[in-house]
DNA sequence: TCTGGCACTCGATCCGTACGAGTGCCAGCC
DNA sequence: GGCTGGCACTCGTACGGATCGAGTGCCAGA
């Protein structure tokens, strides 16, 4: 019917101006700044019946109406197109990505461009262990019993371990060991390295069998662990901006930014399918994110996911905006790490 | 003489309530609250020589006064002692670093130690480079040209850095290259990398020796520069409790904070006699960093300094107890990385 | 089905008043 | 000479009432 087609719009023109000015917004505002072709009173009564439906509400009776969640959401869903970046913008990410020097570096510019793209909140999760494969492993000798254990992986990670043997280790030892260790594990999937141990064990002289044992056993807790996955996050400055947005505090926000478990529970869902996912206010099913947002999607080759990158900020956000640069910021990393 | 003797018990108390309830003090509270044996009428004289020297101020004419910078600073100085840690405190620092695994791990439990001992923004400062010494250097070849060097420190610290050759680098080649930048290297201290390389040429076979150029090169890049230093930044949920003393925004001291060269530049410039610094409002001469302190202090051996570690929160903060914090933890610190 | 009109609601704003915390000053006391 | 109690004064805050206006819901008519 023509005027569910119009309610539609109308929605759609709230999340804008709301997004754009911050005040609920009225009939009347409305019906000025859109071309929707009847008086403000129709579109009262299309706004009752959004209202109805949960799409938008009233903070207090003479006010405007603000979307909710469930009106962002059908926004996302239905009524936004993701917006092209601008080739001055696509530039721009190329530049700024561009002569990274390590892994580090390239995570680190990544989280300062899409925070200053988006003016929010970024987070870029590490490149998870248990996808990559062994590169090279290195063992050195820091003291008499005392091995640091340097991993470095095919999508450039270098993972270190301090490892306390129950005795002093000999010199000579310690090559034979990462002799041994790297014709072991090279090249094989850190998810896989648990099932590779039996195997080296058999191969390995007596002599080193329990030198082997407890270094693998350290090597594999490792790599399996999943709170090794860290994260980098910056802009956390745009919140100070944001702050009309959470009528409290920030403080449980930045506690949760800080937590980082929680963050990264939510940045490493993510749709292998390449799309970029949406998470808007109470979806988040986290009391800290209450009017808050989350915009994410993997990052890596299409047949090897790396990670999850996004962005956290108000409900409040310009959707279409962040989310094509969310998207476009992910498929130049996959595509940088990939190549490394 | 016995009243400029009280005057300063005046400007003590002053301090302590003012840090604690964020009001201004008058002189009647004053005189309820601390045995200073005179009348508010007397104390009111004192405060307004105070005024007078500058070491205190009113908001606004019938408010109680408030401490200025220079008040803090002498109280700093002169008025307070720094309050040893509770026995209690004491075992949770080391229950808290001790079983870090890494070098990451020590620093981002060390930061989140600091903030949450004083309630403020932690700042720790990855051990500098060029006061370390090379414990051993591993080459990986990540492809035809490409080289991957991984360097070790004594300090337990692993700095990674990629290099683009100009050929392409047999596979034999790599083998000994590694031999040689270990023996030319090994022990060395970072900053007298430099010295080594003409000896490390001379000594290198010819067919290697553009290719021992090129990578010696980027290893003494990488040592030198100094934009390398590193921060650990932990407890910025703090800073939405001290949002009261920053009247404007927390903007600008969230932009300082990432902006991490300002702040690296506070840390490191610490004493290097052990003593804990204190730096107040004003005496930052940093636009941002208005209305807050920075207390700091280096950590590592008497004989090798590190790195710095520290806090940054309102100039209204509780000096005493943090100075005895930021020490503390420095020097738990300094041993735990002296260890390893 | 849309539109203009109208009465109504209710938060925001402004203003005037009262209150009280805090001060500076002064005369008197030890 | 220094301390104290008393007192007049200042000025920011809290409170209450009046006003304003944006926005709404509803209804009759086109």
């Amino acid at each position: 019917m023509a005027h569910d087609e119009r309610r539609l719009q109308v929605l759609r023109a709230i999340v804008q101006d709301y997004v754009s000015t911050n005040d609920p917004v009225g009939s009347k505002a409305l019906a000025e700044r859109h071309d929707l072709g009847v008086s403000p009173a129709t579109i009262r009564n299309d706004m009752a019946v959004l209202e109805e439906q949960g799409y938008i509400a009233q903070p207090h009776t003479s006010a405007g109406r603000v979307p909710t969640d469930k009106g962002y959401r059908l926004f996302v869903d239905r009524l936004s197109a993701v917006k092209p970046l601008s080739a001055a913008e696509r530039r721009a990410i190329e530049r700024f990505l561009d002569g990274a020097l390590d892994l580090y570096d390239v995570l680190s510019r990544t989280v300062r461009l899409l925070a200053q793209l988006t003016h929010q909140v970024a987070v870029v999760q590490y490149p998870t262990l248990s996808r990559s494969a062994v590169r090279h492993l290195e063992v050195v000798q820091v003291a008499g019993s005392r091995l640091l254990l340097v991993l470095i992986t095919d999508t450039g990670r270098v993972e270190q371990r301090l490892i306390e043997c129950p005795v002093d280790v000999a010199h000579e030892d310690v090559a034979d060991l990462r002799a041994l260790l790297n014709s072991a594990f090279n090249g094989a999937k850190l998810a896989d390295a648990g099932s590779k141990v039996p195997d080296l064990l058999d191969t390995a002289p007596p002599n080193l069998r329990s030198l082997v044992a407890s270094v693998s056993a350290a090597l594999v807790e490792t790599l399996v662990e999943p709170g090794e996955d860290r994260l980098v996050i910056g802009g956390t400055a745009n919140l100070a901006r944001a702050a009309v947005d959470f009528p409290g505090s920030l403080r449980p926000l930045l506690e949760a930014l800080e937590e980082q478990v929680v963050v990264l529970r939510l940045i490493s869902e993510v749709d292998t399918g390449g799309a970029v996912l949406v998470r808007i206010g109470e979806e988040n099913a986290h009391e800290a994110l209450t009017g808050a947002s989350v915009v994410s999607m993997g990052y890596g080759s299409a047949d090897r996911a790396l990670g999850g990158l996004g962005i956290v900020g108000p409900t409040r956000m310009d959707y279409p905006t962040n989310m094509a640069a969310v998207r476009a910021v992910a498929r130049y990393v996959g595509q940088i790490l990939a190549e490394s």
